[in-house]
DNA sequence: GATGTGGCGAAATAATATTGCGTCTGAGGC
DNA sequence: GCCTCAGACGCAATATTATTTCGCCACATC
C-alpha cells in the first residue's frame, strides 16, 4: 500500500506541515516527539523522495482583488489524445485558469478560474475559451460562496485505515 | 480598488511566498530588493492583516495513498438559507471533502473529493453525501488526471491590470 | 554472539530571525 | 519656503533556529 514506507511520525510530520508549513522545525520536533537534528532530516527526506511537493503561502483572493471565482465544465469535439493534450497545454497557458481536470463522464473538463471582476472572464470566456480549438460547449457556473476550502488530504482518515490494516 | 493599499514591494512579497512558502527571510529580502528587517516587518504586517491566510505544505495524494479525486455536483430540494447552512455544516464534517462551493445555475454545489480508492468512495456517497437530507441529487465524475493545479492567484494578472489604472 | 545498518540525541557551529536605534524622505501645516 | 512629524529604511547587536558532527543504542543478519 501506498504510504506504508512512512512511519507514524512521518505522517504526523507531513499532517503538521499541511496544517502550518512555516512551523519552526524546533516546534515540529516537539509536537512530533523526536529531537529537532532527526526532525530535519526526516523532513529533508520527505521533500526529496517527493512526498512534499512544495510550501506554498494561501493568499486572500478578495482581499487581492480577485472577486471572481468560476467553474467551467468544458466539452471537446474530439477525446483523440493529441487534442485532449492539446487542450490541457492550452489551460496551462491561461492564467486565469488555475486548475485543469480531465474527467469521465459527458464532462471533458473541470476547470477552475479566478478573475478581478466578471468583465474579464467574460472577455476570457468568450474569446479565449469558447472561442479555442476543439472546444464544442462550456457551461459555467459562477462561485456565489466557499463554504470549504481545505487544503491538502484528511490524515485522520489515513491514520484509521492502516490502523485497521494493522 | 482592493489591494491597492499594498505596494508593488508587497505584492512581490505575496507572489514570492506563494510560490515558496518556506523561503528564508533573507533570501526573500533579496529577491524583493530591500533589507531584511523590513521585509520581516511587511510579511508580519501581511499575515496580520489577512492577506497572507496561512502556509502550507503541499504534500502528494497519491504518494499517501489517496488515489482517487472525484468531484461531486450535489443539487437540494430546498434552497433556503437555514437548508443551504445545514448542508454546508455538513460538508465542513466530512473529511473526504476538501471543498465544497456554492454555485449559482442548476447546480447549487460543487465538492471536490478525495478518497483511498473507489469502494471508500462509493460508501461514502451511498452511505452519506447521497442519503443526506435535503440532497435531491448527485452526479459525481472522477479525476483522469490533473493538467494543472496551481496554488494561489496569478500574480501578472494583478499586475498588468494595475499598471494600466496607473 | 559478532557485526553492520539505521536512527536517535547532545553539543558545537552556522545561518537566520528579531529587536533597537539612528537616518532619511515625503506630506501637511504655518 | 521652511518646519515638523509620521512612516519606512538599513545597520548593528542579540536571540533563536537550522545544520553539521559525532558517539550511542536498538535491531536485524549471519
Amino acid at each position: 500500500m501506498a504510504g506504508s514506507k512512512l512511519d507514524p511520525i512521518d505522517r504526523h510530520i507531513l499532517a503538521e506541515l499541511q496544517a502550518d508549513g512555516r512551523m519552526t522545525n524546533v516546534e515540529l520536533a516537539k509536537r512530533v516527539g523526536i529531537s529537532a537534528p532527526p526532525c530535519l532530516r526526516r523532513v529533508r527526506t520527505l521533500e526529496e523522495s517527493g512526498y512534499i511537493k512544495g510550501y506554498h503561502a494561501d493568499v486572500d483572493a478578495r482581499e487581492l482583488g480577485f472577486e471572481v471565482q468560476v467553474f467551467a465544465m468544458v466539452r471537446l469535439q474530439s477525446q483523440a489524445e493529441a487534442d485532449l493534450s492539446a487542450f490541457e497545454a492550452r489551460c496551462r497557458a491561461w492564467p486565469l485558469v488555475r486548475e485543469c481536470h480531465m474527467l469521465n463522464g459527458e464532462i471533458d473538463f473541470i476547470l477552475k478560474c479566478v478573475a478581478p471582476d466578471l468583465s474579464t472572464f467574460q472577455s476570457f470566456l468568450t474569446a479565449e475559451l469558447t472561442a479555442a480549438d476543439n472546444v464544442a460547449s462550456v457551461k459555467t457556473s459562477l462561485v456565489i460562496r466557499c463554504a470549504k476550502d481545505e487544503p491538502g488530504l484528511p490524515f485522520d482518515v489515513l491514520e484509521a485505515r492502516l490502523s485497521k490494516s494493522a
